[in-house]
Parts: structure tokens; sequence; C-alpha cells
RNA sequence: GGUGCUGUGGCCGAGUGGCUAGGCAGAGCUCUGCAAAAGCUCGUACAGCGGUUCGAAUCCGCUCAGCACCUCCA
């Protein structure tokens, strides 16, 4: 039996608001989308929490066994500085204001948000395309939407005419809005406005004479609109219906129910099965954004170097903190919170290294043992495929961390464990931890002269131990504690060694 | 105003109506030359008020408080 077919995968849907079970298109496939940045600006820890909640999810279905078609975009055009299709494209006002090309800007940002991505160990997703790159794309499907009655132009641009889906089709069936009210609430249409009704959006713009970024269209030199891409890319690498699309609870609407409109629209089909929405990373009770001020960089986090920080944090902590809460929930941001994360951080991989440590060899098999190790791998199972509840997920792991140490401590006979059993612990704990959660080791840069270097003042302790130089010893201990190697002195005189 | 969500022990945070979440902090103990690390033990918390039920943190209603979306934001 499978890991699959043993480990049915539920999932809240967005579209019901329930959780259901996850049945793929195609069986053992997946195919899922995510709404990726828009590259303007650096990402900041609260863009971090929603691409790290999909790389989980990623992760735990290519651990199932699944192969994985993971498609995450690069919005490098279209995306206006507000929703009512007006203002200025995003990467053309940054250009403007650097004096750069467009191009220069989308690079230099996409080159720093994947330099993010590998430092919180986020995966790449299998294609990573970009809204420039699909921009012929974009037209034909507008030129569609246009043919089957819902997209109509003016004055060289092309807009969506959602009234006219409405007629046919339901709109507001992701966000629960009601179009009769979305059409009194907020702001009229003034005469100047092309749009036939204020909720319709753009497909295609028109570009003004100075507007640096334009391509040629049958209706106009122009650039797309900002929902466009996504419809685009999701069905042109997933297929006109795939599996699931994510994305943060931000972008539920207009965004993520204007692409459902714009693919029904064209294909007159049901575009996405399983909606997943992120929650949002809050300081002090309230979303974290750039238009709050209240966020910050990974960089100033690594750094400790803002205000709301109180000291520096490891990508890793901060990755083990966002894991203790589930990604449809609220997380607050705290300085304590992240205190405590840290710690609890370093008991997981601590445990790691120490099972890695561990020489098995079996005796006489104690029963009531090797079924709690298979109690525990079912639950690591169990709790990921309800929902990716990483935080019961850690909380397991902490239970099996504490197993591995009372193996290592003798307080357990290891040798009480049939080889088989501790193999597949071995197995769940390391895969867990680092396949499915992908957390590792913080210091990476751990090189061989420095373990050499460190292994030369641990045998010098022992020595002036043995010797009772208590002195020495703690001499070394202590300066050593001091640059931030932390020594473990083990009961049977071995000793490890932690960089904190 | 509309739509949705949340309110859990000192802190952070899981929780499918009945059976211990977990982490951090704190107290005690074990181990240790002393520490650290590790292990063990200890807290009977669910905003308030009603209701349903044999039984509710979990379901329903009301009240209070807070948040998100409805303008750009993951």
């Amino acid at each position: 039996m499978s890991l699959i077919e043993k480990y049915p995968v539920h999932l809240t849907n967005s579209l019901s608001g329930k959780k259901e079970l996850f049945v793929p298109v195609n069986p053992g496939h997946l195919g899922i989308y995510v709404c990726g940045p828009t590259v303007y600006n650096d990402v900041h820890l609260g863009n971090v929490r929603t691409f790290m909640s999909f790389d989980v999810v990623t992760r735990y279905f290519r651990h199932l066994g699944y192969k994985v078609r993971y498609v995450r975009n690069i919005t490098d055009v279209g995306h206006l500085e507000n929703d009512a299709d007006e203002g200025e494209d995003k990467i053309s006002k940054k250009a403007r204001l650097e004096q750069l090309e467009p191009m220069e800007v989308v690079m230099h940002y996409t080159e720093g948000f994947h330099e993010v991505m590998r430092q919180f160990n986020i995966l790449p997703p299998s294609i990573e395309p970009s809204a420039t790159g699909h921009i012929v794309d974009q037209i034909e499907i507008t030129k569609k939407l246009i043919d089957n009655g819902f997209a109509y132009e003016a004055n060289g641009s092309v807009y969506f005419d959602v009234t006219k889906y409405h007629e046919k089709y339901k709109y507001g069936i992701l966000s629960g809005r009601v179009i009769e009210e979305l059409m009194e609430s907020g702001r009229k249409l003034d005469s100047q406005d092309e749009k036939r009704n204020k909720i319709d959006f753009a497909l295609w713009k028109k570009a003004s004479p100075y507007h640096i970024m334009r391509w040629p269209s049958p209706w106009s030199d122009g650039f797309p609109g900002w929902h466009i891409e996504c419809t685009v890319m999701s069905t042109k690498y997933l297929g006109d219906t795939f599996d699931i699309h994510g994305g943060g609870m931000d972008l539920k609407f207009p965004h993520h129910e204007c692409e459902i409109a714009q693919a029904v629209g064209a294909n007159d089909q049901k575009p996405v099965n399983y909606w997943i929405h992120s929650n949002m990373l809050t300081v002090n009770g309230q979303k974290m954004s750039k238009s709050l001020g209240n966020s910050f960089l990974p960089r100033e986090l690594f750094a400790g170097d803002h205000a709301l920080l109180d000291r520096g944090y490891g990508a890793m902590t901060v990755r083990f903190f966002m894991l203790q809460s589930h990604y449809s929930s609220t997380l607050d941001f705290s300085n304590d919170a992240l205190g405590a994360a840290e710690k609890g951080y370093k008991k997981i991989i601590n445990a790691l290294a120490a099972l890695n440590a561990l020489v098995h060899e079996q005796k006489e098999v104690d029963d009531s043992i090797e079924k709690d190790l298979l109690r525990l791998i079912e639950e690591c199972y169990k709790n990921m495929s309800d929902d990716f509840n990483t935080a019961k997920t850690l909380a397991v792991l902490f239970e099996m961390a504490a197993r591995i140490n009372d193996f290592k401590s003798g307080n357990t006979q290891l040798s009480k464990v049939s080889k088989d059993v501790f193999d597949q612990f071995k197995t769940t704990y390391q895969s867990f931890v680092k396949d499915v959660l992908g957390l590792r080791e913080e210091n990476e840069q751990n090189n061989d002269l420095l373990d050499g270097t460190i292994q030369i003042l641990i045998e010098l302790r022992k020595k002036a131990r043995l010797d009772k130089n208590f002195a020495l010893s703690d001499k070394i201990r202590d300066d050593l504690k001091q640059v931030g190697v932390q020594l473990k002195d083990g009961k049977d005189g071995t000793i490890d060694y932690v960089i904190e």
C-alpha cells in the first residue's frame, strides 16, 4: 500500500469553506499554482510566510509520492498601483524613479526574491513563468473573451464585462461577494471612464505615450491587466482544470475571483478544484504590510536591524516559528515567540544529530516500546494529511525527540527495538524534519577546519578533566561558549558540541 | 455598512462533544567535579452570559473585544 493510499490528504477548500478529501485530476499527480511576487520591491517576512506555507504543501505531496508540477509566477508587468485600473504600473514606476530599464528592476528583485527563498529553504517551483514572457497568450485569451461576449474594447483598452458574465455564470463564488452590493458601494464611475460598470476590470490597457512597457496588440500598443497573467500561466502549464491554486488571503478578492471569471469565460469550465489561502503574518495584531510600515525584510531580521526586533534571528528559527501555527490562522510576530522558537528549533535539530549518532544493535525486542514508536510514525502522517497541520506534526516530532534522547542516554534500551522498526522511526524523523518541514542545520558553513579545531580543544578538555584540572577544563568550556560553541558532556565521557 | 475570521493557562500556539496537545518561561528532582545538555515530575486554561446535550473549549443564540477583505499588498 502506497503512502498516497494510506494517508489520503484532506484540505480546506476556500471554495466551499470546508475540509475536503483531495482527489487529483490525474491519480498520482498534483498540479498546483501559487501567485508569486510582483518584483518591484523586496519581499518582506509576511510574503515569506505564504511561500513557505505552499513550500510545505508541495514538499508533503512529494513525500507521499505524488509527481508534483508546481507553478509559481513572477509578475513583472501589469500590476497597477491601485485596482481601479488606473495609476501607474508598479514596475514602470520603480524604473522611472530609479532611472533603470524596467527589466533591470525585474532582474534585481527577482534575484533578491530567489535569494530569500534559498535562505528559508523554500524549494524552487517546477516552472516559474513571467507575465512578460506570456504576452502573446494573454492577447489570445483576451480575444477569446471578446468573442465569447465577456469582454469589450473601449478606446484601445479591453475590459472584462462582469455583468455579462454574471448573467450566464455566477460571479463571486470564491469570495462570497454579492455583485449588486459591489455595484453600489465605493466610488462611482465618472464620465471619463471607459468601463461600462465599475466592477469591470482590465484585460488589456492602452499605454500612454510616455509609458515604457508596451507591446503591440489588435487594440493598441499597451500592456496586459494584472489578473489575466495568472489565468493564462496556470492553465497553460497545468491544464484547463487543475488541482490546487494557492495564494495569500488578501488575493482572494478581487484577484482570484477575477481569475475564475476569466478562465470560466474563456474555457467554459471550472479552472481549479481546490483553492487554498494562507493567512497573514501580523505584528501587534495587525497585518504586516509595506503600507503600514510594520514590515521588515529578511536581512533586517537576520541582523536584528529594525525597531521591531530585539536581536537577530536565524532563518530556520523563523521557519520553525511559522510552522508552529496553522497556515490558515493569522500568526502574530513577537520577539518572545521568536526566542522560544529558537530553542524549540534547536531541540529538534539536536535530536536529529543524536539520532544519526545512535548505533543500533537488536537484542530482545520489547513490544510496548515498538508500539509507541510505530504510533508516533503514524501520527506524523495523519497530522500532515489533515490539512497540513504542521503545528501538530511538530508536537509529535518533539515526542520523537524525547525518545531519541532516551535512547542516547540509555534511559531506554535501543536494543529492545527491532532493526526494522528503528529504521522506520529513523527515516520518518529525518524525512519529516528535513524533507517535509524543510528544517536544516542553521550553520551549514561548518567546515572540516573548524570541526577539526574544536575536536582538538575537546581532546584537551577531556585530558584536563581526567587530570582533575578543572580550572583549565572550565576555561576551555567557557571560552568556547563565549565564541558560540556549546560543549555537551555525555555520561560516558564523550563530548559533543553545538554551534549557537 | 457588507463578507469572513478570531478570542485557549505567564508567553506563543494545536485542538475532529467525552480520553495528556506541544513549545518557551517557572519550580523540584536525576545525571554531572561544577555546569550545560538530556530525562522525570508539577499548572486542571479555554472572553462573558444564556441554551442544546447524560456530557461543550468544541454545537446554537446574544453580548463584549479584536482582525482581515471590500483601494495596492502574500
